[in-house]
DNA sequence: CCAACCGGGGTCTGCCATAGTA
DNA sequence: TACTATGGCAGACCCCGGTTGG
């Protein structure tokens, strides 16, 4: 407890002292890009040295990276005041251990500045949509970044309230803050910005229901509300002018299987379909086989252009046909490795790949081993 | 019994740029 | 002017099994 209060005495006494932050942040710059060549060099000859040292000191008891920290967010180093300590005994009182918290300090340093009071504000809020604390410990060690970008409560508990509006239902919320709980730190209006420009989408499709549509995509992509709506648009207008869509059978392919190439970055999803076009003319296909062939899968647009073409190789080596790969294009599910352990051993067993189905190829390992289990006995 | 069909599940951060702020 | 809050970017699948129809 001793050092808690310290800590909180330590706050009060130099709030506001501001000409201790420039001479603070010219040490930290000399140090920084001296340390490298000269080690680093303790200073304690006044006072604020003495209040760096004990937050370097707190710091290195925790098991912090603090190269790793300095690197990502130097200006931390450079307040006068943190609460690492206050954190520390938060997210212990949360069940995370140890490891876990010097790994969130290491990532997301600006963690050590958040209040306990604010700290506690917020873990309410996400306690809100997530069962369990140990659930929220898993999310912030995986992206501490999420939770602590934002000090900002009442924007997270107005995005809250904005989604429910939006008749997302409790278990999508849990989706959301799982899958992508940057989701949550966005500004209010940046998420309203996506949710408006979707239902711009639907309804300029002719859809008559956009709220509907909206809920469905969300929940069949939670990562869209990370996106740029720059981003959504492309993709949209790429599907769209790819497989020459009406509108309906655009709208039933964004909020179903093409949901996740909304995702893809920069002409992305164009450069991988250029090159299975590219790919698949080369096996002697036309313009319309391969845009059937995609539109019936079209998760294959997520495949770099490596993977789809070592795939398609891989296949073809074995003397199956392309028909054969147009016929069951989720064979492309599959990993190459397990396509190529597939192969051989189903090879080994006697099956014709070239004359017979080749799906056993992309079934479930459970399946798949019964079926070579009758192959071989 | 067998396989086709088809939807679901996991997972997805860590960095950089910049306007705003104190 | 340094620091913070926030937007945006690149990155790039694989597997499972319920239901259905023969």
């Amino acid at each position: 407890m001793a050092p808690r209060n310290l800590l909180y005495m330590r706050s009060n006494f130099l709030l506001g002292s501001r000409c201790w932050m420039i001479r603070f942040s010219t040490e930290i710059l000399f140090k920084s890009v001296s340390f490298r060549l000269f080690g680093v060099k303790r200073n304690n000859a006044d006072g604020e040295s003495l209040e760096k040292d004990e937050l370097l000191n707190n710091l290195l008891t925790m098991g912090v990276d603090i190269d790793m920290a300095k690197k990502r967010q130097p200006g931390v180093f450079n307040r006068m005041v943190t609460n690492e300590q206050d954190l520390k005994m938060f997210l212990l009182s949360k069940g995370a251990s140890k490891q876990v918290i010097a790994s969130i300090i290491s990532r997301y340093p600006r963690a050590i500045t958040r209040t306990s009071e604010s700290l506690s504000k917020r873990w309410d809020l996400w306690r809100k949509i997530m069962a369990s604390d140990l659930e929220i410990v898993n999310i912030l060690e995986r992206s501490p970044e999420s939770f602590f970008r934002s000090n900002n409560n009442l924007n997270l508990e107005n995005n809250i309230k904005f989604f429910y509006s939006v008749g997302l239902t409790r278990k999508c919320l849990c989706r959301l803050l799982t899958n992508a709980p940057r989701t949550f730190s966005n500004s209010l209006d940046l998420n309203k910005q996506m949710v408006e420009f979707l239902q711009s989408v639907c309804l300029s499709l002719g859809h008559k229901d956009p709220a509907d549509f909206v809920r469905k995509i969300i929940f069949k992509n939670p990562f869209i509300l990370i996106r740029s709506t720059k981003r959504v648009k492309t993709n949209i207008e790429f599907l769209q002018s790819a497989f020459s869509l009406n509108s309906e059978e655009l709208l039933a392919l964004i909020c179903g299987p093409g949901a996740e190439i909304l995702d893809l970055s920069n002409d992305y999803a164009k450069r991988n379909y250029t090159n299975i076009k590219e790919k698949l003319f080369s096996l002697g296909c036309t313009e319309e086989e391969v845009q059937k062939f995609v539109f019936s899968y079209p998760d294959m647009i997520y495949l770099a252009e490596k993977k789809f073409n070592d795939k398609i190789d891989c296949l073809i080596q074995e003397k199956i046909n392309i028909s054969q790969i147009m016929e069951s294009p989720r064979v492309l599910d599959s990993s190459l490795s397990t396509l190529k352990s597939r192969i051989k051993e189903l090879v080994n067993a006697g099956y014709n790949l070239s004359t017979s189905n080749i799906t056993p190829l992309s079934w479930s390992l459970k399946r798949y081993k019964a079926k070579l289990k009758k192959l071989n006995g």
